[in-house]
DNA sequence: TGTGTAAGCAAGTAACTACTTGCATTTGGG
DNA sequence: CCCAAATGCAAGTAGTTACTTGCTTACACA
């Protein structure tokens, strides 16, 4: 049992440095400190045992979850996005190596790309509410508005270390003014919060 | 001279399908009707092969470039994400399989940085010249703007084909979704358009 | 105390890797 | 026509790869 998560996590280690091709098996049982047969013994091939540590990784997401009712917009996106581009940041290196190996292992960059999925239906159905509280502005399509809030915060998180020029801001005030862009946008007043009670109001209000 | 080129392009082909360790001098040798052996001499090794291949690559970038006093800013920067967005979609395979290897090749993943440095400095005078027309509304950071932009249609070009949930609106009119999306962060009217005698008297009213 | 299961160790296999060597063949310019 | 450079071909080298086998050791549990 232990056994097992010690070699998967190795395994999720190397796999990040040096990719699928890279992550021979005796540099992970050199990682996990074991064997190099046992890992035959306990996942059958390399493949299966690289397959398993990519599900594995991807259980543990944790991502901020958004309020169903909006209430003040620029701190909860702005929570939001920080907890996703930690999350990425985290996970930076692989990440690029699952997405370099699409084309020639889709099964393994499939799981991955279900945080990002969820991550943008989330993000949808809050804009989603704060269109129905009557905060926006402008007319807008939310899947697109998520799509640029998460795609500047994706590439933010996998280029600024290697273009320190395009991404000159401090590294922690980064999700904070991609979301501030994105609420004026949308046309949405920054700043503004509104009480559950008045929310409550206007949102029946307008359900009506 | 024509070998040479012959077995540089079929290098860069084999190495956005394959990676840099996938790409074997044998698949190489194959895929340009070439015996191997020409290859080593020819270039001596296969990391000088598949360094001069990608430094030949980034030679054609051909982005369309933005004109120095912005007019119509919706059809301008719509045009220029819209180029950008192209480029990185027919090089999507090799831009994801460089990435994922700036770890353990940085000299490669280097001179794959400049297409984006360039193109961030590009976008980012010209925003500074919106500004200076007072054709912004908002106080904004260019640098944070361009990226936004630039990050939105990244994200876009890499992750489309692998996450169609996220990205429902049709291929061709996401760039043009986002830069609107821009636009109105900034505050620019859109459909506007200014004549070039305006611009100019404008924008010596704000230099003097 | 016995027993089974998981682990380690040493060695080996067949395939593939980058790269080399020696020699025959083509090709293009003087 | 001649020569030199470029290329092809066949073979080989040394290293690495995933994976296997046979045997020994440690440990948990009954």
């Amino acid at each position: 049992m232990t056994r097992r998560h010690e070699i998967l996590a190795a395994a999720a280690e190397v796999f990040a440095q040096h990719g699928f091709r890279g992550s021979t098996t005796r540099r992970i049982a050199e990682a996990a400190g074991v064997n190099e047969v046992t890992i035959f013994r306990q996942f059958g091939s390399k493949e299966a045992l690289l397959r398993e540590a990519m599900v594995h990784m991807t259980d543990s997401a944790g991502l901020v979850v958004l309020p169903e009712i909006p209430s003040d917009p620029e701190r909860e996106l702005t929570e939001w996005s920080e907890s996703f581009i930690q999350h990425l940041r985290l996970r930076s290196s692989i990440i690029r190596k699952t997405m370099g190996e699409i084309e020639e292992r889709p099964e393994m960059s499939e799981c991955a790309s279900s945080v990002p999925t969820e991550a943008s239906n989330e993000l949808c159905k809050y804009l989603v509410a704060l269109r129905r509280q009557g905060r926006t502005a402008e007319k807008f399509d939310p899947k697109t508005a998520a799509a640029m809030l998460m795609g500047a915060i994706f590439a933010d998180a996998m280029g600024r270390g290697m273009m320190p020029d395009v991404y000159p801001q401090p590294k922690d005030k980064a999700a904070h003014m991609y979301t501030v862009l994105l609420l004026r946008a949308l046309g949405v007043e920054i700043g503004s919060r509104r009480t559950t009670n008045k929310q409550a109001k206007r949102t029946k209000q307008l359900s009506a």
